[in-house]
DNA sequence: TCATAAACTGAATAGATATTCACATTATAG
DNA sequence: CTATAATGTGAATATCTATTCAGTTTATGA
């Protein structure tokens, strides 16, 4: 039976170890997978005992999860914050795409992490962009009610924009060794699109 | 050293064996992912001898390659043909959404498997939606020069419109246990938003 | 029919790798 | 200062799994 709990380290050492061996995975997990990467290799970049390992957590998959839950509330969190000071859905939308793009590409270990979730367990992956559509179509719907939005299917849109903010943020975090990625550019290309469509 | 060569079969039986063992394979990549499927699963699936499978395949890797390759290609082929019949760009953009999604929730197992190539071999992955962006890239100019399409970024556009087909694709396969999902409808909204964006 | 090639078998091999545990070191409270 | 708890160690364990191979069965062509 296993113990999916983690331990909380208390005293500062402990507190020390616990992010190295979370850092030494992230970096690990993004660079090799979930599956490329053994429990001895998270513990050989971090610099510590296998064994020590398991004073932390109590097996290879509750890091993980413990991994992609905060990767899940960072986005979520820093989407939040860009969004809530917006007034229209317009601003509020440009707002969102642009932080999510950002992150992405600050944080590419997160995009590999959330999305290898959909082979490590399905039901993490589920629930992560099903509660994201929900409270996406919550804001449509308002959206809907006032009049700023077209009477569209506010399902289907969410997934069209998460599509779009996903693929994009895709690119981007290929595009990571080039260059110079003009953000800015591409979310005013996505704004256009959202705003008056593809076509003359 | 490996040879990543498929020995292609020549009887009857043989030919025979080595769909079943494909067919076994998909369903369990799908089921349960690459890495948790191992290759007794699948020769037990496709009732035969462990040994049998390196008759066909050098090693697992080749043969999820195979499939890799053997569902990018139909995908293509499948949406090409539903939108060279089509005369304008916005026409082709319906078709080509509607095949694909249509695809998708007829063979679900592509969907995961294609993506899983990413936590398999990343530059399979790479390859395959980058080669896809560039055909998008080439009709999307071709719409820009006659006046179709307004004057906007095509790379970033193309990428727009993988994410919006492959994040619908996803709910439809997620969707596909309940119902009823209307298919039809769903094209509808998308092509809504295409063709006059999302606000008033 | 029979010799030979093609298919097939499944136990054995070889190499991983997640997890445990008996012991060692280090920090801390009284 | 010292007893005790907290941390840390790394070799050993137990299990799993891709691949091989020596031998068997089945199909085919002459």
């Amino acid at each position: 039976m296993q113990d999916h709990s983690i331990e909380t380290p208390t005293t500062r050492n402990a507190k020390n170890t616990f992010e190295v061996i979370e850092k030494a995975a992230i970096k690990l997990f993004y660079k090799r997978g979930y599956h490329g990467t053994t429990v001895k290799d998270i513990t050989a970049e971090a610099g510590v005992a296998a064994g020590t390992f398991y004073l932390y957590f109590p097996s290879k998959i509750a890091l993980y999860k413990h991994i992609l839950s905060n990767f899940s509330h960072n986005i979520r969190k820093h989407i939040a914050e860009q969004v809530r000071s917006k007034d229209t859905r317009i601003e509020k939308e440009r707002a969102g795409i642009k932080a999510f793009i950002y992150y992405a590409q600050k944080n590419p270990e997160m995009y590999n992490i959330i999305w290898e979730s959909l082979y490590i367990d399905r039901a993490l992956f589920k629930d992560y962009y099903e509660s994201f559509a929900v409270r996406y179509v919550n804001g449509l719907e308002a959206a809907k009610q006032n009049g700023e939005m077209r009477p569209l299917d506010s399902e289907v849109v969410s997934f069209i924009l998460m599509g779009i903010t996903n693929f994009i943020g895709l690119k981007v975090v290929f595009d990571l060794g080039e260059n110079n990625t003009d953000v800015d550019h591409i979310v005013d290309v996505i704004m256009e699109v959202i705003k008056h469509g593809l076509f003359k």
